[in-house]
DNA sequence: GCTTAAAAGCGTAGGTCATACGCATAGGTG
DNA sequence: CACCTATGCGTATGACCTACGCTTTTAAGC
């Protein structure tokens, strides 16, 4: 059995299987404390305020004892992407494949309402870590009764996170930019465009502000129900279903 | 007329509208300019690589001569984000809804794929600038010919850039690690997985592992029929109209 | 044409950041 | 007991954004 030929670095230090040491002095950290020193700063005061020397500051190290755990910040921004989000807990059982999705949804976007900074971490590649994949598995459970093939649930699966991630990303970043201004929005964004849109250069969109779409408040949908996008998805989930089916 | 009242400072930094001085020494530079330097600089080496003393530089200006144009690096960001996509081109003609959208969203990959770094911007509201409107005008008016209303064009148009970007941001941050660490990826994702995914702990993600839908090169579609997800959100519309019709 | 004031240019410098390097130190291993 | 290895940590470097103040240039008003 070769068992620890050729695993990447980035999942051996996800699922936390380096090599412990036999010689020289012990380890007075773990990485699981940095990442939590680390998420616990980014919860504070925003992932900007992580840096390197705040993280150790808070663990009583010096600022260059970190780097003897991980190779660089954006290893320690990997490890804070999987460890904010937690386990994902499972689905109650008998749930439809819509209604699960729809629980999953929820859970997801409540956990990045509690932790916005996590949609801000620029991502290297697919998913690894122990909690990204245990989000991944609740999902694909969820399609379980379907009569998706396996590469299908894949697809639909990923095309939902894609859509829930950027959905948060776009409904966080607005609510951040109101927090820091919001006499610019609201009303004002209407105002805005009004002032801005011109009927011969942007047709439809000049029809739609003048019929006053964007005059009252910024949607800001933080519901399930409410975000359109959503349901549009889910409505194509259920015609390949239904062509899987037929 | 009151015209000029309250409008965002955003809106006049994006739109160009910006009091002309009367008095004092003559700008050497102009807005444009200092954007068309940023871009020039992102697309050669990168968005990380964008710093006000480079962007100076090859203006043959000191670093700070630029703060009298942009209030603050992030300033120049937003217009970067709204010159890089560029203004959005007409439609063709008599295109029924789906295929007017497909020919947007490949138009959209292709502007992001020319600036990958387009989509690591962070954004801080909602657009204003006058390209970003154009092509969201664009988008809303594929939608013309069916019965929705504005609100629900606007709905399924947010939705899509929504998902476009998310995937773009995706696949594109994917390919850059793909880049990086070729050896990674490929096949290699695969066997990590299989080594990783307990199946008593993921079920469900361990059957789709064995039933070997990850041993292929990692997919990376670049193609818009390839997007498997997009022609759900679409299959979702298609729904959303064939409703308002009947 | 002369004065004046407003605005632009620019150098300096402060503060923060990631991280490379070297040396001291502690704790298994032989 | 001696050695070797891995960690702890201070120093230092280079890059970054940007606040501040002095100088220079230009147009407006008399």
């Amino acid at each position: 059995m070769t068992e620890e030929i050729d695993l990447p670095a980035e999942v051996t230090l996800l699922w936390g299987l380096r090599e412990t040491a036999r010689r020289g002095r012990k380890p007075s950290l773990t990485v699981a404390d940095i990442t939590r020193a680390a998420v616990e700063v980014a919860d504070a005061e925003g992932l900007g305020a992580v840096s390197m020397a705040k993280v150790a500051e808070r663990l009583g190290n010096a600022t260059m004892a970190l780097y003897r755990y991980v190779k660089s910040k954006n290893d320690l921004l990997l490890l804070m992407a999987d460890a904010a989000i937690g386990p994902a807990p499972a689905l109650p059982e008998g749930l439809e494949w819509r209604e699960g999705l729809t629980v999953w949804v929820r859970r997801v976007l409540a956990v990045l309402r509690a932790r916005p900074w996590v949609v801000q971490i620029p991502i290297s590649g697919p998913p690894v870590g122990p909690n990204n994949l245990s989000w991944f598995d609740r999902a694909l459970g969820a399609l379980g009764g379907t009569g998706l093939s396996e590469e299908e649930k894949v697809g639909v699966v990923m095309g939902l996170l894609t859509y829930v991630q950027g959905e948060a990303r776009l409904s966080l970043d607005l609510s951040t930019g109101y927090r820091e201004n919001p006499e610019a929005f609201g009303r004002q964004y209407g105002l805005a465009l009004a002032r801005v849109v011109d009927p011969l250069r942007f047709p439809a969109l000049s029809r739609v502000v003048t019929s006053g779409v964007f005059d009252g408040e910024v949607p800001y949908d933080d519901e399930v129900d409410g975000m359109f996008g959503l349901t549009l998805y889910l409505d194509g989930v259920a015609a390949l279903i239904g062509r899987a089916e037929a």
